[in-house]
DNA sequence: TATAACATGTAACAAGTTACATGATTTC
DNA sequence: GAAATCATGTAACTTGTTACATGTTATA
């Protein structure tokens, strides 16, 4: 997955030049994926030793920060990453589904417990992303699509939940 | 990732013992994860080892199939991992919407014509999945949940390109 | 009898994370 | 002046994949 990775990054450096750290708070939050610090860190070393992307050095003080930007090799690589991927569909992987695959393992009512809590956790994780309305990325006319995509996810998610929890409350019912 | 996968060996050994062969059959097919013929049998081997799954050897003339079912132990660990994992939400990753994110780099029509490439192969990819009545690994009641969550997380997908494509073709009509 | 499918691996590799290290600057 | 935050890494580790190896049985 290093591909979308090194998308990611020029697609942020293409934007607006940064230094590592502050790209990396960016990424924290609402990147599509995961992409630790030393991960960034050594991709961004790796883009530019091939010339993908260039640091300039700046000083303030004693402290100095690697300003990185895209090269025109960097945009051309980045323009055929993207012709590359746009067109590929990649379904997401689910790992998390698999224990939902299993709950008749469980006691009605234990399953029941136990999914409401993931539900809960899943409906603070669909707070912390905000409504399309407010958000803080929001691109000219539509917002920043993946984080739009993350919403309809988690709205998924939530609602696929209930079905689960209604389908074993009615098998309950059932055998009552 | 290493718990999902493990749960998924176990609950399938639970349901009936299988040696590594057909069990590899089937994570080809319908698993919400990757789970590689290599990285099975080894599973299957550390697990053997911690006594959570027993092999019998079975021979059918001179080849040999190792017939791998729970033991107690696996039982218990199977039920452990279960518990931890339902009530835990982790939001999948959706790395394959990043390139999503950067369209605004091509011109409307380039990024339509790749968009429409990649909805085409969202829409075979979700043929693929069947339709929830002709489910070949349905369960009593609601068909093999990680299968139906499949085929909803396909539809969301194929639902977000067309308002994308949308979006796309409207912002042409104003410039136009 | 050659090819495909069955059955099980090994070994090298790639990718990303965790934990740790280091020093500067700002804030309480 | 202690703690948090800024800024950048290194090194070891974990995990999973790829490519390959090996021998067996069914099929064309």
């Amino acid at each position: 997955m290093t591909d979308e990775r090194k998308l990611l990054l020029l697609g942020l450096l293409r934007q607006t030049e940064m230094h590592g750290y502050l790209l990396n708070e960016h990424l924290d939050g609402f990147a599509p994926l995961t992409l630790k610090k030393p991960t960034a860190y050594n991709l961004l070393d790796r883009m530019q030793r091939d010339g993908w992307v260039e640091g300039r050095e700046e000083a303030t003080g004693e402290r100095t920060r690697t300003v990185y930007s895209l090269t025109e090799k960097g945009e051309n690589e980045f323009l055929r990453l993207l012709r590359e991927q746009v067109p590929e569909y990649v379904p997401n992987e689910s790992p998390a589904l698999v224990s939902i695959g299993f709950l008749d393992a469980l006691t009605p009512s234990e399953a029941l417990a136990l999914l409401e809590r993931r539900r809960e956790a899943a409906q603070a994780f669909r707070r912390s992303l905000g409504d399309s309305a407010d958000d803080p990325h929001a691109h000219a006319g539509s917002g920043y699509l993946p984080v739009e995509y993350a919403r309809r996810l988690a709205d998924l998610d939530i609602e696929f939940l209930g079905e689960v929890v209604a389908h074993i409350e009615h098998g309950k019912d059932e055998k009552a």
